[in-house]
RNA sequence: GCGCCAAUAGCUCAGCAGGAUAGAGCAACUGCCUUCUAAGCAGUAGGUUGGGGGUUCGAGUCCCUCUUGGCGCACCA
């Protein structure tokens, strides 16, 4: 058992009246006594007594010998524990959990749906869209890593104007190129501004498009296919995966919409403007809002519009979803996603949780395709790769070229993984490209390096002994810094995904990755005198590596053998 | 104009559900590789947590307000 849980275990006996999150746990500070604290202020209001009296209280209750003092200091109360025994249990609890130690199980037996990324099939996706990516990425693996049963949806946004324009302006090409489509997509957006007459023949190929001719839908499906299999790439080089594909297109005729309809009218909310177009009054079902009060469903002509196809869609996901089903969606789409939310809740069915994220800026300000100041995506990870590698050639020269290249690309990716990832997604991120392709400090690579410095030294090690039961021993502060972070992970994991954080999961690996640098300068594991000390320090440094190979991935960052 | 989100060291960010002295990294300066990988460690310097009110025994954390920035506001997706 967690030491947390032993000592709220025994306090939450002594005081059933108290509900046990107010139970304030925490490592002593520097300069007190003890390693545990306990601060005993809500506890003392809820039982109606001074603090420092409720505190000398629980310092006189019969504690396990895992305890060694109990001391009350003012309004705390501060626990001295029996370093070894504690030490000893957690590195058995390690090598007994293994891959699993850090988890709480709390989603065995339960499955999720999580659709993220979806980006528009159009040209090489920027950084902004990574995040989108990566937030997903990560929040489906701490899913999984609980017992979730995990489906992951990428909804391919195989229709719309955007492609209807990039029809217009690829016909004729009989051969075209991802890398062509950039340019191609910005030419034939700013055309579409200039000449209303070339919009108009968008448009007009787009309802092509919804009454299923096979001619367009084929020109349609052929460049939909080039972009998703070229922003595909990109994205698995980032370690990004996905299990189903949903397209748009195929939620045009969709017999829930027909319901869909039905209630609108009936609660007072559908009608007819005066330009012949269905439109939902949103105020009549709930929105609280003036503004984006109303929502176009079907143009003039009967075509359909985003949103139409986009409550068909979250319907049917809806349908498959299991215990939880999450969407990541941009901070620019928050209020399209109320809109949203207010017709599925219309039709008494539970939305999908938004897990909204913002912006990624440029020091200079926003990123602008006009202005050249977008950072692709691909560019980004290709300069932290090649960086990478220059540094590991300098290192290992005598690696093979494969084996470079492999740890190369680990470095590169885990660094711009991490420098997405470790910032908290409502916060915009302040891109530069000297901060995000940075290997020291704060790092991805540096929470690798710890991993590799571990496996030099277990190389060297020899035959680890096994437990369990085991003597360990606790000879420095930096020993206890180390194992008494290692045995609140598990908290810090609930913690991210709770928040739909993974900027927990990022600094909890780098505090860890810290404090054992610490411990890895000041107490020497090979040649340690005691023989017991030295095998309780390479049982530590094998419950690190654990750790920390388990934090990088939910990260999704790979931790090599060298670097 | 209205709504949502944010503001912490020169820069980039942490700070769990309010709790003991606000922490890292980068940049600057000083030390440490005949010792397990220096992509590292130790140290110096750097803060009225954007301004002002309030709630509380206690506020970076909660509430109000102002300022600044991001995002959005019906035939785009």
């Amino acid at each position: 058992m967690r030491i947390y849980d032993e000592l709220r275990a025994v306090v939450a006996g002594a005081f059933p009246e108290i509900p046990a999150e107010e139970f304030d746990f925490q490592p002593t500070p520097e300069n007190q006594p003890g390693d545990i604290g306990l601060a005993c202020f809500k506890l003392a209001k809820t039982i109606r007594l001074a603090p420092p009296e409720v505190a000398k209280r629980i310092a006189a209750l019969p504690f396990p010998p895992s305890v060694r003092e109990v001391k009350a200091v003012g309004p705390y109360v501060n626990f001295t524990l029996d370093r070894d025994a504690f030490a000893a249990g957690l590195l058995d609890r390690v090598a007994d959990e293994g891959e699993r130690f850090g988890s709480g199980r709390r989603g065995e037996g339960r499955s999720a749906l999580l659709e993220h990324t979806s980006i528009n099939p159009n040209a090489s996706p920027h950084i902004g869209r990574a995040r989108n990516g990566l937030i997903g990425d990560v929040l489906a693996r701490l899913l999984r890593f609980e017992g979730f049963d995990v489906n992951v949806h990428y909804y391919v946004n195989d229709m719309g104007k955007q492609i209807a324009l990039l029809a217009l302006e690829t016909a004729g090409m009989d051969r075209l190129e991802f890398h062509q489509v950039l340019d191609l997509y910005v030419r034939a957006n700013r055309r579409a501004k200039e000449d209303p007459a070339f919009e108009a023949k968008g448009l007009e190929l787009l309802q092509r498009m919804e009454e299923g001719d096979p001619e367009v839908r084929a020109m349609f499906t052929r460049l939909v296919d080039i972009c998703l299999d070229g922003q595909l790439e990109i994205l698995s080089r980032m370690g990004l995966s996905y299990d189903t594909f949903d397209r748009e297109s195929s939620f045009l005729t969709d017999p829930r919409m027909g319901e869909v309809f039905r209630v609108l009218e009936e609660k007072g909310s559908l009608f007819t403007d005066d330009q012949g177009r269905k439109v939902a009054d949103l105020q009549k079902i709930g929105y609280p809002r003036e503004e984006g009060r109303y929502v176009v469903l079907l143009r003039a002509n009967g075509s359909s519009m985003y949103m139409y196809r986009d409550i068909a869609y979250t319907l049917e996901k809806i349908d498959r979803a299991g215990d939880l089903n999450i969407i990541v969606l941009g901070e620019d789409h928050k209020m399209y996603f109320e809109q949203l939310d207010t017709i599925v809740r219309a039709m008494g069915r539970t939305s999908p949780e938004a897990v909204h994220y913002s912006y990624i800026l440029l020091k200079e300000g926003k990123m602008s395709t006009r202005q050249g100041t977008v950072v692709l995506l691909e560019d980004f990870l290709t300069e932290a790769v090649r960086l990478a590698r220059e540094k590991v050639d300098e290192q290992w020269p005598d690696l093979s070229d494969a084996n470079r290249a492999d740890i190369a690309r680990m470095i590169g990716i885990g660094s711009v993984r991490f420098a997405i990832l470790s910032v908290r997604p409502n916060r915009n991120v302040i891109f530069d490209w000297e901060t995000a392709l940075s290997f020291t400090g704060d790092s991805g690579p540096y929470i690798q390096y710890s991993c590799t410095r571990i496996a030099s030294i277990l190389r060297k090690y020899g035959e680890l002994p096994e437990g369990p039961g085991l003597p360990a021993h606790v000879t420095h502060d930096a020993e206890w810094n180390l194992l008494l972070r290692l045995d609140a992970v598990q908290d810090d994991i609930a913690a991210a995904l709770d928040a739909r954080n993974p900027g927990i999961v990022a600094n909890t690996a780098l505090d860890i990755a810290r404090r054992f640098s610490i411990f890895y300068n000041e107490c020497p594991v090979l040649s340690a005198e005691d023989s017991e000390v030295r095998a309780s320090r390479a049982r530590l440094c094998v419950a690190v590596r654990r750790v920390l190979i388990t934090l990088l991935g939910l990260l999704g960052i790979e931790a090599p053998e060298r670097m």
